[in-house]
RNA sequence: GGAGGAGUGGCCGAGCGGCUGAUGGCGCUGGUCUUGAAAACCAGUAUACCGUCUAACGGUAUCGGGGGUUCAAAUCCUCCCUCCUCCGCCA
């Protein structure tokens, strides 16, 4: 959610945002109607209330008095019915605009690149050399189902399309990441590690900006009003809903290891091969709350501690900066790393580092002191997957792969992994 | 799931229909005193929204949350949520 205040005072701000985030300004300008049309009626309201209020407490006075109070009676009688009334238009002038600020996109920081989609994003820099195979590279679907480590018909079995069971050395290679990405973060990036709920309430979804938006992408149980998460991102931002922080707590940074799920809708057709796209993977989920004015900082250095992962596994990636087309609905800024994967000849989306600035905060009321005495203010919240831990499992397969169809262990991961050299069938 | 009990400001804890945003204590901040500290004493100490020259200020709301009764609710009614105790079930 955005600063009311901000956009009555710079609303050409918000129009351009849309514009840039190639959406339609109608709904800035249904904003304003809306926020004008409530302060109009909510003040009107108040200024009755006050009157109400002060004919009450000349009430309560003759009361003690014990004098008579019938002709204040009748006034009050008349005040209170209006006083109701306006009330309820006031409440029902607010849901609206509400409702429309909860659908308003966050403004892109200015050093966002602008653009259109995906291929206007910009190449911010590269580590490592994709290798050069002496064969045609598998897709790591390929190696794995050669294997015998990853199985899809079993997960079509129990559970339907996109979804995959991993065997033998797949499991155990899937926990080794898990492990190995949770280690490094909370060992040498100073990420406390936390396992919160899966599974959370619509109060939550509304605080990290899934909901109302993006409902079509959850799985919801719809007895309960719960729903699973599609990203840690959920259930770790919501943490400290409804809380003032101390300041000296600031930077907080967490790490968390969870399963996540989406339904996928409306990508039909897409990546439906492999790792790539499922509606359960696992996922190492950074977040952090940071003071406003370090939070670009922090987002470099989140951004850097998902790429150390990449490096230690040696995997060659890129990191590329969204624009403003391709940026998420709560996002201010985005990097997204891309790690190469050989079969394709492409870089592939592994990791998204976002800073959401106050718009997070804003609707889960995250704030923080600066010192006791200090009015609260709200925190930036910052996120990024340190990494997906599916489509590393395949960067690995594909990147490590022999011509025999074994695939060699990184070294990093061999103390995970028993100091197996290679992976051979099942 | 069943039976009880409880939710008040940063914390503890009064209030149970009308000068109560809310007594008191603790904590915190500032001051007096002191060589310094402690103690003592004095003062201040919630959040949000709206209005105004983004100012001192004014208004409104908030006693777990919603709804209701009433001229008037922290106080009465009702539903929901959370926590505690006991029983049942269960990885």
């Amino acid at each position: 959610m955005l600063d009311p205040k901000l956009v009555r005072n710079n609303y050409k701000a918000l129009e351009e945002a849309l514009k840039a985030r190639g959406m339609d300004v109608t709904l800035a300008k249904a904003f304003v109607a809306a926020d004008e049309e409530w302060r109009k009626i909510q003040s009107e309201a108040e200024d009755l209330r006050s009157k109400q209020n002060k004919l009450s407490e000349e009430v309560a006075v003759r009361k003690r008095e014990k004098q008579n109070a019938d002709d204040l009676f009748a006034q009050l009688k008349q005040i209170s019915a209006r006083v109701k009334e306006l009330q309820e238009k006031a409440k029902e002038a607010e849901e609206k605009v509400k409702s429309v600020a909860m659908v308003l996109p966050n403004i892109p920081h200015v050093s966002v690149p602008v653009g259109i989609d995906s291929r206007d994003n910009l190449e911010v820099r590269k580590w490592g050399e994709p290798k050069q195979f002496g064969f045609k590279p598998k897709t790591h679907d390929e190696i794995g189902v050669a294997l015998g480590i990853l199985n899809f018909e079993q997960g079509a079995k129990v559970s339907g399309a996109r979804f995959v069971n991993l065997v033998g050395m797949g499991a155990k290679l899937e926990r080794a990441l898990i492990n190995f990405m949770l280690d490094v973060h909370t060992k040498e990036h100073g990420y406390t590690e936390v396992m919160p709920p899966a599974l959370v309430s619509g109060a939550s979804m509304t605080g990290t900006g899934q909901l109302p938006k993006f409902e079509e992408e959850l799985y919801k149980c719809k007895d309960d009003d719960l729903y699973l998460i599609p990203t840690a991102e959920v259930c770790v931002t919501n943490l400290h809903r409804e809380e003032i922080l101390p300041g000296d707590m600031l930077p907080i940074k967490y790490v968390a290891y969870t399963p996540c799920f989406r339904r996928e809708a409306g990508s039909y057709g897409k990546d439906v091969k492999g790792l790539i796209r499922l509606h359960q993977f696992n996922k190492v989920e950074m977040v952090k709350f940071t003071e406003p004015e370090n939070s670009y900082q922090e987002l470099e250095a989140l951004t850097n501690n998902a790429e150390a992962i990449l490096k230690k596994l040696g995997l060659p990636y890129r990191v590329v900066a969204l624009c403003t087309g391709d940026l998420g609905f709560g996002s201010a800024k985005t990097y997204d790393i891309e790690v190469w994967f050989p079969s394709e000849g492409r870089y592939r989306e592994i990791s998204s580092c976002s800073n959401f600035e106050s718009f997070q905060a804003r609707r889960a009321e995250i704030r923080f002191k600066k010192d006791a005495s200090s009015k609260p203010e709200f925190v930036h919240t910052l996120n990024g997957s340190g990494l997906a831990i599916g489509r590393t499992f395949a960067a690995i397969l594909e990147n490590y792969q022999n011509e025999d169809g074994t695939v060699r262990v990184p070294d990093v991961l061999k103390p995970y992994l028993d100091n197996l050299d290679k992976i051979t069938a099942n």
